[in-house]
DNA sequence: AATGAATGAGCGTTCATTCAT
DNA sequence: AATGAATGAACGCTCATTCAT
């Protein structure tokens, strides 16, 4: 005994292996223009071998897609905080949201580009991919944060709370993504994504009516 | 005299007709799974006759873009109104923008999904792509409503308002694509586009603070 | 009166600056790679004018083909010196070829690699080749001399001068074809086409075999 | 054991069938008139396969120009004779020459029209074609049989033994080539390929000067 | 005579996936 | 489990030629 698991592990590694692999390759030539030989090649594997691992190329995307989720996710865990104020724990989560899409950038555009029904149409287990949007995303743990600023008086309550946390977290990927496909254009106008996201958190705060006195 | 007239209108009509069907063949299938031939077939032209108006398949998807684009235009400028404060003239075109999306989800797709970065990798006159990147985008349009917000004194005074606007329209761009492209995560929370938007404004409004009293 | 002749003339000048623009692009980019269209907008003309005067493609290289020939036939019937013997006026001729072979590179080029068949396959009227191929051949001014060699005792007796003319145009025609086609050969092995030809010339004049004495 | 040699046998054989394939379409079709369905279908394969073993249309042609050459080397080492002059052998070398022009008619009339820099600007291994031009050229063979001759006393030892070599190589390359690309004109004039050769021959032996008594 | 818009057949190459070994 | 040979469908783009005006 022990040899199964030995066997369980090893088969673990490849897979992770090739997913690293892919990634690499993904990341540099784009979905599109990288093709199974090429990451065959990276992985140093037969490309018959990438198919006992995963069902099609759209799968190894996805397997890279659920990677960048599970560091988002560890990222925003990390900074949760029971001694602040929910209120002031969004803040921080943000920041270090933004921190993840400029170290993570790849991982985060592949985040932000992937529309749900992509997915569906992709050659993936269906199974797998409700699991996936069910589980894994980041707005489970930012509801927890936004139901304590409720409940301590730091934020609003009178809005509900997965609506307000589903609000904000769109806000931030949005304005995020926005900020980094139309890059040129802003850039055109003298704005980058670090002042976009200020201001926007600065609206957040305080609203954009102005305060008397 | 006015044969000449004619045969340009007739081109005119001709490319008009291009763009139609590309932009049905586009819209159904999505463009990498969109064939020339395809369009050719819709368009009822062969596929030479294509080539004749647009350089490429990516040009093609260019006119089909600023198609999108100009429709945008029109209606936010229909929504200007000289007569009420900028603050309540921003949340009509939010409402008119949020309608855009809705009616011509498509199109609000295309121009969600297109990164100016994509564009000049594409195979389409160069010069044609800054000319759209400066000239066409909403934030123009977006830009003069905010200002006349800070002259009246409906907004707040102490941002930028080239980066107020482009906040704003970050914001409002960011979280319907999120909402869209993670429609089905959203509904598994039981939250809709409409409400997002919704709690989104309320928050710029008026902060995500607590108001006393 | 006179009128239907200066249309002629102006058609045969239109006819003239057509092949002029085919010659350049063909002998720019060669006959596969050159467009039509390369050609209508070097002659500043449509394409379609292009087949009021050509039935083809095939056709418009066929006249460049017959322009080089007339160029080749001018030079050798210049060097004609009834002063001379005919083995003399040869060597004057195979130097004048040699020259046109150089000077005139491009025609030379497309005069070596016509094919006869090439000629009857391609989309031409037939009657025209046959016609060039019989009328145009640089063979017939070369017999002529060929003859007169034999008369005045400066050429061999024992050949018929036919086949005698068409034996050496075959050996000059062949090994400056070769010396070209197979230039980089030759390069290899420190020989280029003028060592080629005179050697060539010194083995038809004394042969092969070594001489006592 | 054995398996993998007899898996590189039968990969040998079937790249062996694919030249197959693609010769005798060649040699049908001329290679700009082939397609690689026309291949695949007489190869019986799939178009793809033929990607595994040749990178392109053009390594197809080459494989196929490299046939031949290796055929009419073979032939031209047959026929060297130890016990001959040198001039006796060049003569047999010549007959051999032409049987094989005749004989393998297609090969060599690849084999002329192949220009070295048409081989360079193919989709080719350029270390390939080099070694080719480098290792391949019949001029090597000539050249012993040349020198053998001069110093056997049957060959003029005025000349540049490679230079020699080089230009009766040239001769009898043109000549037949001549012969056979204006074969048409050729004929108008009651001359075949076997008369200028023999005739190109007698001058090449004797000279064109008549002799006395 | 001249135009130029329209045609549509044609093609080399790629690549995700399969499957016999 | 791993291989890698084989598949074959797919596709954007070109261009010689035609023809209505």
């Amino acid at each position: 005994m022990g040899i199964p698991e030995r066997k369980e592990r090893e088969k673990e590694q490849r897979r992770n292996a090739i997913v690293d692999a892919a990634e690499k390759i993904f990341f540099t030539k784009g979905f599109q223009e990288s093709t199974m030989d090429d990451i065959a090649n990276e992985a140093e594997l037969s490309k018959g071998t990438l198919y006992l691992y995963f069902k099609s190329k759209e799968d190894l995307l996805f397997a890279v897609l659920i990677r960048g989720t599970v560091i988002l996710n560890e990222i925003l865990e990390r900074v949760i905080d029971p001694d602040i104020t929910g209120r002031d724990n969004l803040l921080i989560m943000a920041d270090a949201f933004i921190k993840f899409s400029k170290e993570h950038n790849d991982h985060f555009n592949l985040f932000m580009r992937f529309q749900s029904k992509d997915l569906l149409a992709l050659n993936i287990n269906v199974d797998d991919v409700f699991a996936y949007l069910r589980d894994q995303s980041p707005l489970t743990i930012l509801g927890a944060v936004v139901m304590k600023g409720i409940s301590d008086g730091s934020l609003r309550n009178d809005i509900a709370p997965e609506l307000l946390a589903a609000t904000l977290w769109s806000q931030m990927l949005g304005i995020l993504m926005v900020a980094y496909n139309k890059k040129d254009v802003y850039a055109a106008f003298g704005i980058d994504h670090e002042a976009l996201a200020k201001v926007h958190l600065e609206l957040v705060l305080n609203g954009i009516i102005p305060t008397n006195g």
